[in-house]
DNA sequence: CCTCCACCAGCAGGATCCGCACCGTGCCCC
DNA sequence: GGGGCACGGTGCGGATCCTGCTGGTGGAGG
């Protein structure tokens, strides 16, 4: 499971992040408006409703309205009767007031994550020319011709086909798969070319110099 | 919108009811676990956990049981962390806490019943390629064989059966059959290996590298 | 009391990934 | 036009991770 956590404070998101992570909880972390509205898909979102560059109400508000699915549970200091029904009025899923202890979070987070598994799947399929992708199923077809990819493969490729046509840096690419910027600087080269043996035409996935890699959109 | 109301308190009972009608709301009212049990199809339950002739979470398990959509608020004067854990484990939706105000009661009833709103209709019938399952008689048969599945491999196969041809991950299933996403890795693996014995084709239930299990669609 | 089911290890075989080294190529500057 | 350099591509071996079995144990239900 994925878990966006929104949080400004350093040493609380750190201390939340590696509570999540041991509890096995794939975590990506954004301390700001702009970074939570970029981060890649995730299955729940834990958000703290005070940020520095703007008003976390308003990730609450465009997040759910990106995705009716998402899980999202507000996160405050504030425990005002006030606050808590304004979260929960914008759509957030559920509400914990700092502070909290880790086994409530965690049977809150299962809750919440229980509930989104009986709603109806947005079954997202991609496509970019050729290729079509299916992200639910993980399911990936080149101009009809079913492919068979590895994890890290598909990861990738899911990586460059989110903005088809667009360049996309090697970091990015690096934080979608792998969830850190820090690797081996080959290693991204090494499963692009994998992939583009298996999806036929190489010319699929083209190379854009001293940044990164684009999928072919036309 | 149809509210069950479980309170044994009978001052409690008779305010929240009227102040719940006064709100639109249509209201019912049962004492006892019995009653509550007996109760006509609802949208939402307001649950007292302390009752006369039973336990509340008894009632909150069944509930649960009998609709995965129908939306619960867990009502306590309990307020201990232990509790809310207890609470949210067995399946309601959220949980609050006496004292409460109105205004609270009111947000939280709305976010659950909007989380309603998106939530799948529950299929009675799900077919998947050759597999059908008869989700309220428990019973599945493969190319028109009966076959018989333990709980847990019924469970799992639900799981995989409610997407069919999507990659469910092992954290997914492990949430929708057992409740939890802490368990052994190897549980899974386990009933999987069974169920695809039992489905008779193997090749069904197919194995997604790193990520889960998918049911063969077509 | 007995049977069946669920769960927990341990194990072995693969699939996958990663780091390293080397090669090819485009770019820039002279 | 030529040379150097930085960057990207590829092949390979080992380490690692993942998965599917099998057997044994505890417990619930009949």
């Amino acid at each position: 499971m994925r878990i966006l956590l929104v949080e400004d404070d350093r040493r609380v998101a750190a201390a939340l992040s590696s509570a999540l992570t041991r509890r096995g909880y794939e975590v990506e972390h954004a301390a700001t408006v702009a970074a939570a509205l970029s981060a890649a898909p995730c299955d729940l979102v834990l958000l703290d409703l005070t940020l520095p560059d703007g008003d976390g109400t308003d990730v609450c508000r465009e997040l759910r309205r990106r995705s009716s699915q998402l899980g999202i549970i507000a996160v405050t200091a504030r425990g005002e009767e006030r606050d808590r029904v304004l979260g929960l009025r914008l759509g957030a899923d559920d509400y914990v007031v700092k502070p909290f202890s880790m086994v409530e979070l965690q049977a809150r987070i299962e809750a919440v994550l229980r509930r989104a598994a009986h709603t109806a799947p947005e079954r997202h399929l991609i496509e970019a020319g050729a290729v079509r992708i299916d992200v639910a199923a993980r399911t990936v077809t080149v101009a009809g011709r079913t492919v068979t990819l590895t994890r890290k493969e598909f990861d990738v490729l899911l990586s460059l086909a989110r903005q088809p046509g667009v360049a996309v840096p090697r970091d990015r690419i690096l934080l979608d798969a792998w969830g850190t910027t820090w690797a081996d600087r080959h290693t991204v080269e090494v499963h692009v070319g994998s992939l583009r043996g298996k999806l036929g035409d190489a010319r699929l996935v083209e190379t854009v110099r001293g940044v990164g890699y684009r999928l072919r959109d036309a």
